[in-house]
RNA sequence: GCGUCUGUAGCUUAGUUGGAUAGAGCAUCAGUUUCCGAAACUGAAGGUCACGGGUUCAAUUCCUGUCAGGCGCGCCA
């Protein structure tokens, strides 16, 4: 439609031109949008205003002359001028009508469209350390990834969903000693648990099974562990110290493949629970990418060499750096340590080149904000290595900051207290947690109160929507109870009859559901369409409230029976899109 | 301190390639069930768009300065 009115303004532009009645100026772009308000109609253009400047002819002027010149359709209804030049467009009833058809017979496809053209995007969202469950931090990321991977899917991306395992490094070693040393705790032993080491409570459930698997197979006597070990100081101040060398200790005591044994068996059981934890909040994965695959594949040190061979890394205190601050980085930064071993930032370099490598169109990383320092040496790094950075995307999350009533819930991973996104599914629901994550812009700071997402009626969304669905279900059961049938035929031909103003809004709403996937798909703001799909589900209560569907009118009754149906259909397909569950009854 | 994101009604917030009277919801106040589920609807009130400059036909939107807040600034990941 936008495409119908921008062609048409064209042609008159070209017309009045070859008139004379417009000097020959450069066209600008011309753009029709949506109007924000019905008193001006369906669609409105700026281009008189635009035009004003290199014409020197006053915008009012030159909306008439492009008025007259457009030409006649039966799609347009009327056009006015309005404003400082504005040229609004009100479209004809019967063609606003069409949208109920098309959503008739497209069913789940409507607002599918061909927009991306097959490219494909691979997303990388989530991706948090195999340390630990997820927090409540890591839902926000989980729920925008995968709403923004359905809405490039549905405008005809081929979409990658992925989720990379950082299952090398430090971190990792630090769970498998700290799961290790709650297994010698089972085995008997009494042992004095690091403070730098991790103390959830499900350190100690790994150890469990490690001990039900192994039985003691890994065990060592206390005196055998700490024998050559610094004792921690109290104030914590050699912890990073004191938790290396425990992980020496114990690789030396338990030998490569014991120890393997081990750091797979944490790895595995947290990867496990992180991905079934994932899918049951609605967020799926087509691939889980392991760093230490990188590692061991050579890919880390092929992507260390392609740096030393452009020239940008040196040595400096027995490490190799890289000079990304010849590319707007703050400083250099470390890939290959004094002991040799490679940084996580090495690891993915050869991450993101591989990313590039596999052929992807585009690549979008959804990071949290605190990652934001990060994004200059990664793309420094893709320069380097003569690869088109402008494909990588990231995208940052604010973080949520979690309320309980009006008092925030402190959370810190050390104290074990924090809220798991386990506890927040079980506590307000898949449906209510996707839905209060996704309702605001990601750049956005967020306050999320627990209290509002447990309430049912419109304080709550999510609840709004789910109603407005399950509402027109009710009356469909309805009209079955008192032996009448929908007929959509029927429906369909006498459209026409639907003249109230509810809906008209309705099919206006309708019919901008395509744009607002294609917008939102684009722009990778999903809260676009929660937002729609509120607006929507408020202007169906309104008619509800308004009218009734099941009338003598037979023939009104049908054309409204039709339109609701559409309705349910687009709330159907958006809350599909956004991961949240639709009800026919509640 | 440097970098970066943010600041819109009492609260939570839309407003995005600059456009017409800055939209919602909650809370407040006043109403709506013999009628398809009131988990709903109608209406009222509530705003110097943090503050000051600039750019232009037009600025909540772009630029700049100030103030306030989040985050980052490890040979952690």
């Amino acid at each position: 439609m936008k495409y119908h009115l921008k062609k048409n303004i064209e042609i008159a532009l070209i017309s009045a031109i070859k008139q004379g009645k417009i000097p020959n100026v450069n066209i600008p772009k011309i753009r029709v949008e949506r109007t924000k308000n019905k008193v001006y109609g369906d669609f409105a253009s700026n281009i008189a205003m635009t035009l004003a400047k290199t014409t020197s002819i006053n915008p009012f002027k030159i909306a008439s002359i492009i008025v007259k010149a457009i030409p006649k359709t039966d799609v347009i209804d009327k056009i006015d001028i309005a404003g400082q030049g504005f040229i609004n467009f009100t479209l004809s009833s019967d063609s606003k009508l069409q949208v109920v058809k098309c959503i008739l017979a497209t069913k789940d496809n409507f607002g599918k469209s061909y927009v991306g053209k097959g490219k494909c995007i691979q997303v990388e969202f989530v991706s948090a350390n195999p340390t630990g469950p997820l927090h409540v931090g890591h839902g926000r990321s989980a729920v925008y990834g995968s709403i923004i991977s359905n809405l490039l899917e549905t405008i005809g991306f081929k979409v990658h969903r992925e989720y990379y395992v950082n299952d090398s490094g430090r971190q990792v070693n630090i769970l498998a000693i700290s799961v290790w040393l709650r297994y010698l705790d089972v085995c008997g032993e009494n042992i004095i648990f690091p403070s730098s080491a991790y103390r959830g409570k499900y350190v100690i459930d790994i150890a469990k099974i490690l001990h039900a698997n192994y039985g003691d197979e890994f065990f060592y006597s206390t005196l055998e562990i700490f024998t050559d070990i610094s004792f921690e100081q109290p104030d914590d101040s050699n912890g990073d110290v004191y938790i290396d060398d425990l992980i020496e200790k114990a690789k030396q005591l338990l030998g490569q493949s014991e120890y393997r044994k081990i750091f797979d068996l944490c790895l595995n059981t947290i990867l496990l629970d992180i991905s079934d934890d994932l899918s049951d909040f609605g967020s799926y994965y087509d691939e889980w990418f392991s760093e230490l695959s990188l590692i061991e594949s050579g890919a880390v040190n092929k992507a260390i060499k392609k740096l030393k061979c452009a020239n940008v890394l040196y040595q400096k205190d027995g490490a190799w750096w890289f000079k990304s601050t010849d590319f707007g980085d703050e400083k250099d930064r470390v890939v290959v340590r004094d002991n040799g071993q490679t940084t996580y930032f090495a690891s993915d370099i050869a991450y993101h080149l591989n990313k590039f490598q596999r052929g992807f169109d585009e690549v979008i990383n959804i990071w949290g904000s605190d990652h934001h320092g990060y994004i200059p040496r990664i793309k420094a790094s893709l320069a380097v290595m003569n690869q088109d950075e402008s494909r990588l995307k990231v995208l940052l999350v604010q973080f949520a900051v979690l309320y309980r009533g009006g008092d925030k819930v402190v959370m810190s991973t050390r104290s074990g207290e924090f809220v798991t996104l386990r506890e927040l599914r079980e506590e307000i629901g898949k449906d209510a947690a996707r839905f209060f994550y996704v309702m605001h812009s990601a750049e956005q700071h967020m306050d999320f109160d627990l209290e509002l997402t447990k309430l049912k009626n419109k304080d709550n969304p999510v609840y709004y929507v789910q109603y407005a669905h399950a509402r027109i279900c009710r009356v469909f059961r309805r009209l079955a109870d008192s032996d009448l049938i929908w007929n959509r035929t029927i429906g369909e031909t006498n459209l026409g009859k639907l003249v109230e103003s509810h809906e008209r809004d309705l099919l206006t709403m309708l019919a901008r559901y395509p744009e607002i996937l294609e917008f939102a798909a684009l722009k990778h703001m999903p809260h676009i369409l929660a937002h729609f799909l509120t607006d929507l589900s408020g202007a169906f209560h309104t008619y509800y409230n308004a009218h009734n569907f099941i009338i003598n009118d037979t023939k009104l009754s049908q054309a409204r029976l039709t339109l609701v149906v559409a309705v349910r259909q687009v709330i159907a397909n958006g809350l599909t899109i956004m991961g949240i569950s639709t009800l026919e009854s509640m």
